[in-house]
DNA sequence: CTATAAAGCAAACAGTCGTTTGTTTTGTTT
DNA sequence: AAACAAAACAAACGACTGTTTGCTTTATAG
């Protein structure tokens, strides 16, 4: 009676299907891959998946969850370790930018696949999204901008900057997010400080 | 025998396809659209659309043409009227988001389906967005910016963040595309000249 | 060792997908 | 009016979709 759940199974396949759900989203997008799909490359059976989502939409939403906040607490720890607000918002720029590019598949969902692209679940998905941009919007607003500036519009212009780079980042050449990152963070900084 | 080819209906109904084709593939995606939805929209038999198009892959590819004939089209009128670089950058930006967020359907369709989701088609949608791409590198390089400054980098990131700007502009708001391009060139040209 | 629940198998459901085929309608040209 | 091609219909093909159901395996708890 004092027992009401038992403990789970401790080879728990469900990371494993998280994974690769991550990785088959990103690269072929939410509508093109089948559960099927997702079944084959964790070898098991399509049916078998049902166990742990019920529906594939859940699927997503979890892996969502997880690319949310991998990438929120890389920034929050790059950003502990300054001070100054340039530099703080630098570090969470490259950050940021390192997870997309290098932590790999669950960040890359959250910015590849749109809420639009899944109409049952897009209200869970924006509320997950919107929490976390609150988090640069704070970083910016601490900036010591000169009064006529706008700062939505500096929010706007560098995360969607950073976003993007998803569409032409190729991790072959001498580029790195890091300095990708700190690039853009000098081209907004000069404007903004004689 | 002199007349090889016949003249085609004058009501041509592949106009409406391309219209309707051009507006699915924005909304819902490209996997996410199907053939029977594009020929419902019509008002026409799925089979039929197969006398326009031999794949649906080949529909994606004539609307993805005219979306990227379109905003060059309004890009280089735009920077036609301008002598002086920053000038001739900004309304490039200005026009580019203009095509997007105004012109409507088949230019974001050009930044929204990603090649690698037609992996069939995806070389020939590169091709198209590469030809585009280096207008706006034209653009920088005639730009009177201090020698140690990364072009490229200035080019990536004011491109990446204007077409970032498909996932969080409403129309509703105080901002329009213009202002919002004109807002983030200023961001961008006063850092570069005290 | 046995009870029990977690986890997965096996097989199918109804529906949708892109596409093909043969035929019919429609408009234009002569 | 006759000839002909453009354009669309009507109907189906096999493959694939997300999901459900009932049964079996497997590990853990008492």
């Amino acid at each position: 009676m004092a027992q009401t759940l038992r403990i789970p199974r401790s080879d728990n396949r469900l990371p494993q299907i998280l994974d690769e759900a991550a990785r088959l989203f990103r690269e072929k997008g939410y509508a093109a891959t089948s559960m099927r799909d997702i079944a084959a490359a964790v070898d098991m059976l399509p049916g078998s998946l049902y166990y742990h989502f019920a529906a594939k939409e859940d699927l997503l939403v979890a892996v969502y969850e997880q690319g949310v906040r991998l990438i929120t607490e890389k920034v929050r720890a790059a950003i502990a370790r300054h001070e100054e607000p340039w530099h703080r918002l630098e570090a969470a720029a490259v950050a940021h930018l390192e997870a997309l590019l290098k932590t790999g598949d669950y960040a890359l969902v959250v910015i590849r696949v749109l809420p639009q692209d899944v109409p049952k679940a897009a209200a869970r998905l924006v509320r997950l999204r919107d929490g976390y941009d609150a988090l640069f919007a704070e970083l910016v607003a601490a900036l010591p901008l000169p009064p006529e500036t706008d700062r939505q519009s500096f929010r706007l212009l560098l995360l969607g900057a950073l976003n993007w780079s998803q569409h032409w980042f190729r991790d072959s050449g001498r580029h790195s997010p890091r300095s990708i990152a700190r690039s853009f963070l000098r081209l907004l900084r000069e404007a903004q400080q004689p």
